[in-house]
DNA sequence: ATCCAATCGTTTGAGTTTGAATGATTCAAT
DNA sequence: ATTGAATCATTCAAACTCAAACGATTGGAT
């Protein structure tokens, strides 16, 4: 390498950027966690709670995935799911490769009361941002993130628009 | 507006842009650990080697403080750099509670070596983004952020062009 | 029917991270 | 000088994460 280094003004841009984006993504994540951690479920159990919640009963497969998490990962949260009853493993008749993961009624009330505290709590956080400052960075990082298939707090809005159907 | 759902749409624009947030901050350190890897180099340790590179010897914890991680991470990572050579550590004669962490020249000839290619590699991800992107990113991510105080990294800019401007 | 590859969940080992407990050292106030 | 609080590094237990190896199951090809 000599001495000047070719895209001197385009890596500064582009490091200072990515700095901040790790930043600003380890603020919020330390205290979202620190928040859930007041109804004692760590960030990886709320993510799997949610997409049930969400999305309804599926295999650890199809979580795995969806939460861009390993398969052995998946395995120990719900094994410490299943410990405290917030859901249980069902082995499928036609396939019995696959358990679904179904929520208890306990971790259904669980979730359906933490997770409207979570999404305050985010909002709350983001509201440091004005309307059109959100939205850019919803497109913006957009950009970025495309590897990540779903994340399934995404479905949060589909949930509140079709507000009559609850039932599970 | 009568909205029984206090800030739905509020909430919906949140959730958004913090979903995006984390999955481009997930995406692209998993790239990066990934270079990293090749090297030999887990993410602390370079983050550790890269602060001592950039700001000269410190102590833990101060390195802790700036790199936001805890005393005890600190010493895990600054052993594993001594065990392959790449850190010394220093008692300090003026306050023997302290522990100067100093680069060897291995170190030193590390670091010189994976610091830029690792600029490079976040210069290329981030290249997915227009100029104008990248600086609204910078903006934008950096008033959620500010909570976190110092990254290391953030100290490249001043060392490229310390011939121009120096508010330090 | 039998074999083979693919899929799924589990286990294991290694690494990272935190927080609490511990011990050493320093500094300030008696 | 002695005590007591504060600071710093280390150690330990616990949790999370991944990758790789493994066993069980399935489906397709012969």
């Amino acid at each position: 390498m000599p001495t000047h280094f070719k895209g001197c003004k385009e890596a500064e841009r582009a490091l200072s950027a990515y700095i901040n984006l790790i930043r600003a993504s380890d603020s919020i994540t330390s205290k979202a966690s620190a928040q859930l951690e007041e109804s004692g479920l760590t960030v990886g159990q709320f993510a799997v709670l949610e997409a049930l919640h969400h999305l309804g009963p599926m295999c650890q497969h199809t979580l795995a995935k969806k939460l861009l998490r390993s398969g052995g990962n998946i395995t120990l949260v719900v094994d410490n799911l299943e410990k405290r009853g917030w859901v249980r493993r069902e082995r499928q008749k036609d396939d019995r490769r696959m358990v679904q993961i179904h929520m208890t009624p306990k971790g259904a009330r669980l979730i359906a009361k933490v997770f409207p505290e979570h999404a305050a709590a985010i909002t709350k956080i983001m509201s440091e941002l004005t309307e059109n400052e959100q939205e850019e960075l919803r497109r913006i990082a957009g950009k970025l993130g495309h590897g990540a298939e779903a994340f399934c707090l995404e479905h949060f809005k589909r949930e509140k628009h079709n507000d009559s159907d609850q039932t599970k």
